[in-house]
DNA sequence: CCACTACATGAGCATATGCTCAAAATGCTT
DNA sequence: AAGCATTTTGAGCATATGCTCATGTAGTGG
């Protein structure tokens, strides 16, 4: 056995918890080894590792595609003509399904980002996506341009609530374009004024000019994330939904043919909508049961032409 | 609780132990839980977690650039005016280091085997490189071309001993070119007759033309592997040292300037030999106590221009 | 049809892991 | 420099993990 190590000097702790992840899945070592090795206790050793996976310093990832997954691919493919389709294997009736698709999303965003064309990738916000970012790898996109869909401003006039471009583009190194923007103008007016601004206009004609999008998707029940962040008003969802929405992408309201409401809270949207795709690429990362309509409605609709999603949400989606 | 689900009927051995190292690592359940939720023992959902990691069905990626590797790779460049390095953070003095360099070869081959643009890949053989093939994901590549610098027949006359070039084009899905070779051919003139076969021409065109080359490297002492297994006699490697052989590349030795000897078991290599690099890319994949000295030559020849190792390795072609 | 090999299974157990708690260290404010 | 809050540390312990071994089960060749 080697001499205990006296730690380097110079490692951050971030260091030693990568190291400690890396000689325990990696090396497949015991965590008490570990501690040997690096002259510390076992307790320190075991932290080091459980704080590199909570993290994210370490990555696991399923190389094998499962095949009852890949024939839901192919299934989803044929019936709503996708361009991108990724199932996520599930983690339990019980388990929160953003953590099964965020590694799978993060795989797939970046695929899009590897290549070595400049793109324009536009991303909208939300927990589902936000976790996604948050597992994609550290990479060098200089080449690529980040654009939000969506105002960075939340009712109570904290920026960034989810902040997925921001933090995408830490991650990929890429120049990056939010929208200074309240996500919903008090009235149409208000939000007319927005964009009539000059730097708003080119922001959003690049998002308009997006090869490839990424977006969650909303419901609209009880449960529905805008009105739980406070974006809109409970009266102004009743109304909403009597005129017969069915979900919501960017904070833009649809119905259950996948057409946008022109009336209500869509009226003041300050942000860009998602049109039916053509060349470009949107892909909808969303799971769960209270989100079947919702993309339902998005894909019949055609709003999307890309899905990851897991597979309880792929197996509804196909029923009927 | 979820009811015990029945198993999939149509569920491969694989795709089991697949969906329980997802739901063991990426879903962070016991397997306890896994084996209630897929209705088998806990020892079967033990075993299966194992299976999946000994078969490379998961892999662990470690996100998180070590900043005492950073800084080597760093001065490497520097020092050697490599195009490509990256060092593997150890795993102790005892352990193989093959078991930490071929994940961080793998994702340098996948990351040159993502360019869009069709390339040439030269593969040389080895232990070393054959880990790191069977830990490259599956990918599409289509569009470029796998080519072998060495025969594929051993001694004995068996095919393929470490068949890199055929493992890694059954991952990546891209066209490939063995060399239908022995590795030595009996004599010069042997060697002469293989080459002025018209296929034979054709790959080692191919192969020279390669953009980028993946070679393993061998020592020259007791412990070399092209005397190990069997390639060359004792009588002939002692003839090689005292020529001054400091290093081999699928199979061509080279002394500890870089320079190939003229000599020996060189002249009877049937297969191609890598030439320092002009706009090409040669990767040198290796690590180990003993291979430092070939390593620095050829380094200091400037056969390679690349460089996956360790940090023990990385360290010893520093020091002095 | 039987004997044989090779592999899969579950019980039992030694060991590894991760959680809780109290004590110690660190940093921040006054 | 003292006091307070927050974080880090290791001990102890309950639980999870993985190994060994005895037994079972399928597949193969006589």
């Amino acid at each position: 056995m080697n001499l205990p190590k006296q730690t380097d000097p110079d490692a951050t702790p971030l260091d030693e918890a990568a190291r400690a992840a890396w000689l325990y899945y990696v090396g497949g070592k015991t965590q008490d080894q570990i501690a040997r090795e690096l002259g510390m206790s076992r307790q320190r050793a075991q932290r080091l590792v459980s704080r590199a996976v909570s993290e994210g310093l370490i990555h696991f990832r399923l190389e094998h595609g499962l095949s009852s997954c890949l024939a839901m691919e192919a299934a989803l493919t044929r019936r709503y003509g996708l361009k991108v389709v990724r199932v996520a294997p599930s983690l339990g009736a019980g388990t929160d399904p953003t953590k099964s698709i965020a590694p799978i999303a993060a795989v797939e965003m970046e695929r899009v980002l590897a290549s070595p064309e400049p793109i324009v990738m536009a991303v909208g916000t939300g927990r589902t996506l936000r976790a996604a970012v948050e597992q994609i790898k550290t990479m060098q996109c200089e080449r690529h341009q980040l654009v939000s869909l969506i105002g960075n401003i939340s009712p109570d006039g904290s920026a960034s609530f989810y902040d997925v471009i921001m933090r995408l583009a830490d991650r990929v190194h890429a120049a990056h374009y939010p929208m200074p923007l309240p996500v919903f103008a008090g009235s149409p007016r208000e939000r007319d004024m927005f964009h009539a601004l000059d730097p708003m206009r080119r922001t959003m004609e690049l998002a308009r000019s997006a090869n490839v999008t990424f977006v969650g998707v909303g419901q609209i029940d009880d449960t529905a994330p805008i009105r739980l962040d406070g974006f809109i008003t409970q009266v102004e969802l009743e109304a909403m939904r009597n005129a017969g929405a069915a979900g919501e992408i960017v904070g833009w309201i649809y119905d259950e043919s996948g057409r946008y409401l022109n009336f209500g809270s869509n009226l003041r949207n300050a942000g860009v909508r998602v049109l039916p795709p053509e060349e470009n690429t949107v892909v909808a990362v969303a799971a769960g049961e209270k989100k079947v309509p919702a993309l339902r409605a998005a894909l019949s609709g055609n709003l999307i032409n890309g899905l990851v999603t897991d597979e309880p949400t792929a197996q509804a989606l196909l029923d009927r």
